[in-house]
DNA sequence: ATCGGAATGAGAATGATACTCAATGCTGGC
DNA sequence: GCCAGCATTGAGTATCATTCTCATTCCGAT
């Protein structure tokens, strides 16, 4: 149902991804910068985030904002959302994404094709509506 | 079922939540503060961007990055999200919005207070898939 | 070897957003 | 009325992630 992407990556790219796949968490580009520093397959910031933005075009990568304005990125191929507090900032995953299984119509999609989603649930963490109540 | 916070807003930030609801569509922070110019309720751009968070943490407004990197910002009542092309950037809404009855259970939440939620779908649109194909 | 295009990186540019701090506006107490 | 104290505001500046520039390097094909 389309041939693997795979074979039309760069070696970096490939590396990239893996990273992303292997560290379990989301990551920023500065963080994917930092943590090849040193390494055979170093690269530089532009690289990376050129790389970056080319495997979230072929849907093999996600990202999303932070409040601060911070970019952090995950393998599409983990569907994993999160819940984030507009006060603190601090972000929990959901264990399950509850739009696994909701379809868009064609109609809706208009001759989109669809590679990923992003979803996120913002409101106010426990703590912070203590602090609120208390404060 | 919650006491009415429109008691609680300060009328710079009424003003923009009302610019936000006639308005239709997104806006971002430049846009408002833009827009606002050389009316009686003109307002700094610091202000903006103050009101705007605030009106964020009491769940009236919701934002979006687009890859570009702009914030957009829309009021939480219209219930509207989504479609984004990861290459050329262009966006259209959806006209509902297939989230609107999934709810997350008590346990996913862990003490969250949810305000809203974004969600987007991000693929290739029609005119950029042609263009790669024929490219 | 040599040519040409793709890939790369260092550093500068960009641009949205946040911060600073002095000025202003407002409210309650007297 | 008037003042003290505090919240609100805005102009300018700082910040910082991301993107751009462009000269250099790499690599495959001839």
């Amino acid at each position: 149902m389309g041939e693997p992407p795979s074979i039309e990556l760069l070696p970096k790219q490939q590396h990239l991804l893996e990273q992303l796949v292997q560290a379990g968490q989301e990551l920023s580009g500065q963080d994917l910068h930092a943590r090849l520093r040193g390494t055979p397959l170093a690269m530089g910031l532009a690289t990376v985030y050129r790389h970056l933005r080319q495997l979230q075009q072929r849907g093999l990568v996600r990202c999303r904002h932070l409040p601060s304005g911070e970019a952090l990125f995950a393998p599409t191929e983990r569907d994993e959302h999160h819940l984030t507090c507009v006060d603190c900032g601090s972000t929990v995953p959901l264990v399950a994404c509850p739009m696994h299984d909701a379809h868009l119509s064609p109609q809706q999609l208009g001759g989109f094709q669809l590679l990923f989603h992003t979803l996120e649930f913002f409101g106010l963490c426990a703590e912070c509506r203590r602090r609120q109540e208390q404060g």
